[in-house]
DNA sequence: AGATACCCGAGTAAATTAGTCAAGCTAAAG
DNA sequence: CTTTAGCTTGACTAATTTACTCGGGTATCT
């Protein structure tokens, strides 16, 4: 599992196409104007989400693009997995510091921590980030101290 | 929480040295030798953990370095947090994707992937790494299906 | 036809990582 | 008290990775 930027783009992107996909294609133009993603990078990354089957493509004057399964059934480590494809961080998979008698003694720990990250992601479907965002986005004068799910409770840790 | 090979190179040599700790100090050239980690590289790698306090120096003759404290309070998240510094992943901490109404659509989700990653390496002693090291490390002819602590229980994955 | 919008691959610039080098300081051994 | 092993410091370079651009396509609708 890498995490970088372009996984963050990747994201993004994606709530933004469910957040404003009401029937008709939402066009990389329009993502690009109120995400303030450049327009190629979205081609490139759209592209890679297409490619895996996270988004349908339309052609031609009203096209764009949709969501190609329902938001529930996305989970964030698909999308950052389509985008940043090569994908293990284990090292030791032919890396140097791994021999003989002192073989890999992280590897074990990298292999668990990778696999923790992988399985949150996994948990996480876009479905829930749109919910989130909307929420965000509705009036903020009148906030009253809301109930849904305890997606993050900490402290923004490091 | 950053995930860099310098942080992998950092616990790896801080396993070192808490395995080979046993009354005289370690030096960085034996460590070079046994990790394959380059001595210079590991210079700079211990010079940040000592002024993080997470080693002591002794120098001249028959010098080198000891843990400052016992394995067992020193995690790993506190390994990594000492070399490789720039902390927030949490991007938007100033970044440019981050406005009006669609304000940080998933700082939310890294902020809360960024405290799970933390928590998680935080759990992990520097004592429990070097116990696992040396089950690995004894005759590997006669392993014996053995039943420690469940540390690692999955697909190693994406 | 012509405008709209996706498609795609090569190319580049910036940032990060990994690793080097050289000069100096410290303390133990002889 | 001089030698010498070995840590200390920090600046410097090379390689890799990331982020992003560009230019020329192709499909489709009006």
């Amino acid at each position: 599992m890498k995490l970088t930027t372009k996984g963050r783009f990747a994201v993004t992107a994606m709530i933004d196409v469910a957040l404003f996909n009401h029937g008709e294609p939402v066009t990389l133009a329009e993502i690009s104007g109120r995400q303030k993603i450049s327009l190629s990078y979205l081609e490139q990354l759209f592209g890679k989400l297409r490619r895996h089957g996270l988004v349908d493509s339309v052609r031609g004057p009203g096209g764009g693009y949709n969501l190609a399964k329902a938001p529930g059934t996305i989970s964030v480590s698909d999308i950052i997995l389509a985008v940043d494809e090569p994908i293990d961080t284990t090292s030791c998979g032919g890396e140097k510091n791994c021999y003989d008698d002192s073989i890999c003694l992280t590897h074990h720990l990298w292999a668990s921590l990778n696999a923790h990250i992988f399985t949150y992601l996994q948990g996480v479907s876009l479905q829930s980030l749109v919910e989130d965002a909307k929420v965000r986005r509705s009036p903020s004068i009148h906030v009253v101290k809301d109930h849904r799910k305890p997606s993050a409770p900490l402290p923004v840790a490091a």
